[in-house]
DNA sequence: CTGAAAGCGCTTACAG
DNA sequence: CTGAAAGCGCTTACAG
């Protein structure tokens, strides 16, 4: 039984080396690395300096024991987490790491959460540490750098702050495949219903429509735009909104899958039948996307990819590189599923208000 | 900023102390503790019985670093797997350790499977592993016995063999809770889409539905169950196979609800309505049966209820107890939702073959 | 605030 | 096969 010792690990350099490098004795070294406060600040960054340009790393336990690294989820238990969980560990497999998985501290069932599990990470010797979705406070960030503990954010909700080294979908992009698939259908009416306003989702995917409508030059409506914050139900209160209007969309642009269940919903409510009488495309696509009646048209985002392509970058600010762009991001592609077809029929371009064309029962 | 060290782990004893007890040297007990071959199987005998009795779990890295536990799961995204990890790192919280994650090494990506992995566990000084679903080669159980590294299976597919410390669910009582459920309904001609005869799983919850029949005092009819091992595919084709019956059911016992979304499938190719013309009820309870339409009545396996039970096991076989029985069962219980309602009509008991009373289209 | 000294819990040669 | 000896990469007092 052979057993391959060490083998994935390029042994660093050793808290010693590091030292001799910053001219200051081991525990002196062995300090900063424990982020100890009773060091004078001109050492702490000679050291620091040290650190990083030496790519210092705490060894492993044993010989052959692989480094951790750190993901923290915000719910373990959902489609996104386990895609998320999926291409990091595929990927850490790949680099000779293992992962420990967490959840994230807002679960409110520790005193102090903030601190409880990053001590953790501290004590154990981290190697790094994913989040996802990212929601560290100022504190935390604060925190993780002072310890030089290098992290990347996965799919961040809202935008992080600069320096900060995050992977993301290209939320734009992805608004205006949608919304192209709508017009090259034949829709003109196109409503939206749109995440919260200060989240990345919520302000690029909308873009992208409005720029995928001006460059096949048809006019951009305000009222056909609706935002909301309260998800699935959110998204079902929006969607009879925009049934109630005047002159109504054909088609419907959701944000997200989840938006689009709550779509789905008003629309069975009003009994507007998928595709023939309304047209909808979601965003994400999750498992959900496929069992749904009918299976929902969607653009897909890789979420798997995008943790796997996290987890390498971590793994080089682990070296002490940093990457030269703070923000990654990958490309959505559309997903053509049931939820969409052409118009019911062909109509004059509607000018000024009429009545709803649609039984709404 | 006050940090807790050491708070969460109490302190056991170390490799000199269970050396001096077992009176031999420290290098020896190292050896012992780390799979090495040469040891007299007489000292590793001894070393091992006081490693077991004295409960010797190795040191963390640094004083306040928690111990680690490996899951090891067949798919990292999959609606079940997201039940279990979610279970595991509550309970683990609990506990004061923390989970490392990696997908089961079946994924063939490694020359040596079996190896790779396990290498790390002990390199790493795994305090203990959790496995689902379980697939263990004879050779991976005695490796994990042979390093001392206590194991628990979560929701294995198969019986363990024997000695094996697993968590699973009342599946013969689930299969009694959703045949009594169609029964009170007025349902007689219930057919049952059984998984794999020689899975747990598969064997149990037919059982339970036979027992459910007994004490109805409801014929047993054996042409009503179907096994498959195709899952969804599977379960679509004897779904026909039952609707084809000179007396089809009027209500179908899926064994899972992956396979319940076959038997949904093959209803809609029959233009069959559920439920009222024919009941469907599933058995897991995934976050799927809430997304069909009609949303499926199943029974629920608390699967992060069982996910936890065996983290707790294993914590206490980790301090060298010993679980008094070798499986532990939760109970199921029955979810109703919209795919079960009482039979189309109430028609007197049919003796002998008559035709089919639904049209097939 | 710093670092020489002692110590930790192990592992690794290697001599017998 | 065993264990005294040396060593690892750190940490922890604690004296200055």
């Amino acid at each position: 039984m052979v057993r391959a010792r060490g083998a994935n690990v390029a042994a660093g350099p050793t808290l010693a080396v590091v030292a001799r490098e910053a001219g200051v004795s081991v525990p002196t070294a062995s300090k900063v690395v424990n982020g100890r406060e009773d060091v004078a600040p001109e050492t702490r960054r000679r050291v620091t300096e040290a650190l990083d340009r030496l790519g210092y790393v705490r060894r492993p336990r044993f010989a052959g024991a692989p480094a951790l690294v750190d993901l923290v989820l915000h719910s373990l238990d959902s489609s996104r987490s386990g895609a998320v969980l999926s291409g990091v560990e595929a990927a850490a497999y790949e680099a000779g790491l293992e992962v420990v998985v967490s959840a994230a501290p807002a679960r409110g069932r520790d005193a102090r959460p903030e601190q409880g599990w990053l001590d953790k990470l501290a004590a154990r010797g981290s190697a790094g540490v994913l989040f996802h979705p990212a929601e560290l406070s100022a504190a935390q960030y604060a925190w993780l750098d002072h310890h030089r503990i290098p992290y990347v954010l996965i799919d961040p909700v809202c935008e992080p702050p600069a320096g900060v080294v995050s992977v993301g979908a290209a939320n734009w992009q992805g608004g205006v495949s949608a919304t192209g698939h709508l017009l090259e259908l034949g829709h003109e009416r196109i409503g939206v219903i749109a995440g919260q306003r200060c989240t990345m989702a919520g302000e690029a995917r909308p873009a992208g429509y409005r720029s995928a409508l001006a460059s096949a030059g048809v006019r951009y409506r305000a009222e056909y735009v609706r935002h909301t914050d309260a998800g699935e139900a959110g998204a079902r209160l929006r969607t009879h909104e925009l049934l109630d209007l005047p002159e109504p969309p054909t088609a419907l642009f959701a944000c997200s899958d989840r938006m689009a269940l709550g779509v789905y919903a008003a629309l069975a409510e009003r009994e507007v039948r998928v595709p023939q009488e309304m047209s909808v495309v979601g965003f994400d696509d999750l498992p959900e996307a496929r069992w749904t009646a009918p299976a929902l048209t969607t653009v897909r985002q890789p979420l798997a990819e995008m943790a796997a392509t996290a987890l390498r970058l971590l793994v080089r600010m682990t070296h002490g590189e940093r990457p030269e762009g703070t923000r990654t991001e990958l490309s959505t592609r559309l997903v053509r599923r049931a939820s969409t077809a052409p118009p019911p029929a062909v109509r004059p371009a509607a000018h000024g208000p009429v009545t709803a064309q649609r039984p709404t029962v």
